[in-house]
DNA sequence: TAAAGTTTTGTAATTTTATTACATTAGTGG
DNA sequence: CCACTAATGTAATAAAATTACAAAACTTTA
């Protein structure tokens, strides 16, 4: 789709010519949308047909077609190229580029969100007895999150932290409860259980994680949660913003399905929380 | 900016024959991106200087230049009007609509970051000899979150989600110490309160929240966290993403300010978490 | 290492596309 | 209804992109 990120992953399959074509691109991809064929050949010291054919292999039709892609990727401000953070990076480089990475894995999110499973289950979870959030490590702060969220429907929720809490938890799950596993790898071992455990007890068990991995297979539905895998050090856990983002969804399919008399609810909860804060007119 | 806003803006300032040619491409925007000036001539039924003129109405230099500015106004889907969810919404309807209003936040947040505080919270935090982590509500997650990034660090950190284990924390705080407080209102009582105790025992107070609030007055340090008021009922709170990129902004910074060594630290944690995995291998 | 084959690249011709200059038409006020 | 102005179109021109083909630059194999 994007072609700033289809040029990057093919940059090792090119000629050394096309290679030279994409290097002026990427060194300035916002120059290169206002230059003609000839001159973007001349900037990169290559024939005006090798352009052109450069931009077939990047799957556009030809160069305005591909100059018409490039253009869309680069819409949203700065490329949305994998610019990963360096050592030698100031405040404001490596601030950007944190931003970038999360609008683009955002993006990227938004693009491959599947509405069916999505829709399902917002569909058992208005029918859900109870509702268990659990995670661990970063995706703990997910369930944490999600536990705020589904607390102010009033409808019985629960969330821990510990394992052994998680696990008790499931043990005592019975036919009608919800268990949400999240979990950005689908590799730990003890959510994995935790599915088992629930499974078994005939709870349903919905999982925010990547499709085919062990959580998922053990799962009654995934709603996948998928990002580029990041090796990079420094670069951010991008999924998350994707799991905190399913949940706002659930939770909004949650409230439109379950009508007015909830939403009334919402409000009165909005409505305790305001005592405890300051009046506005506190503030000077 | 937005070339089709400008179409419609204008639309009324248009001759006959240029109206004909705006009609045609609002009609269909995509396709026209696609189209030559001949074709997209025939398609409004005029010649092929009145598209050309259209275009430099328009603000762009020639018809060429148009399609760039047109290409870019869609790359970011279909804009919405109304962004907010509405009862009758589809679950592609809401999904979309809560994807667009957390991009659109996002990239309102980075516009508005201030590099400046950012990097004296960097400064502050590399001293410190304790960090702590407090939020309530919504932002305990993104407390939560915070822990879990620094904790990979090896730097003494803790983050308490209890309000009284916070206040104990805070009274027994003492010089080099550094309290993050963390709220999108900034009007939470008990949290500002957290901030007068932690200050009057000589520990930095860093605020992740709304400028001029009452918590914000009490801090040594704001990192600016605002959003527009939400005030739609279903909008889920895009403050939260903004206050989760402000950790992963802060966390960078001490990692590059901490140097190589500490790097180190992070890969030995990573190393760590993967043997309570599953291997990779075990995935079919 | 030289010859044959293959891939890559460039030159020049061709085609497509966009722009300009100018003529024509339609519309407007006196 | 005439004169003037604005709008539109026609045809010529210029620019840009693409194609076909030939020349290089590599590989492979004997």
């Amino acid at each position: 789709m994007n072609v700033l990120e289809q040029i990057t992953i093919n940059l090792n399959k090119l000629s050394r010519s096309e290679r030279k074509v994409a290097d002026a691109i990427l060194s300035s991809p916002k120059s290169a949308i206002h230059s003609s064929i000839a001159t973007l050949a001349k900037l990169a010291d290559v024939s005006e047909p090798t352009v052109n054919r450069f931009c077939r292999r990047m799957d556009t039709k030809g160069f305005p077609d591909f100059k018409l892609h490039l253009a869309q990727s680069l819409a949203n401000g700065t490329p949305y190229v994998n610019r990963h953070v360096e050592e030698s990076d100031s405040v404001e480089d490596y601030t950007n580029k944190i931003y970038e990475a999360t609008l683009a894995s955002l993006d990227r999110s938004r693009q491959m969100v599947d509405t069916v499973s999505i829709n399902k289950a917002v569909d058992i979870l208005t029918q859900a007895k109870k509702i268990s959030f659990f995670g661990l490590g970063a995706s703990a702060a997910v369930a944490q999150d999600a536990l705020n969220k589904f607390f102010r429907f009033n409808v019985p929720v629960q969330s821990f932290q510990d394992a052994l809490m998680q696990r008790m938890a499931c043990i005592n799950s019975s036919d009608g409860d919800v268990v949400i596993l999240i979990s950005h790898t689908g590799r730990t071992k003890s959510l994995v259980e935790l599915a088992i455990m629930a499974k078994s007890n005939d709870a349903m068990v919905i999982g925010i994680t990547a499709t085919g991995s062990p959580l998922a297979n053990e799962c009654n539905l995934v709603i996948s949660s998928e990002v580029p895998e990041d090796t990079d050090l420094y670069m951010p856990m991008a999924s998350r913003i994707g799991q905190l983002i399913i949940i706002d969804v659930l939770a909004t399919g949650f409230t439109l399905r379950r009508g007015a008399k909830f939403r009334d609810n919402l409000q009165k909860v909005k409505q305790g929380i305001k005592e405890s804060r300051f009046n506005k007119q506190l503030e000077v």
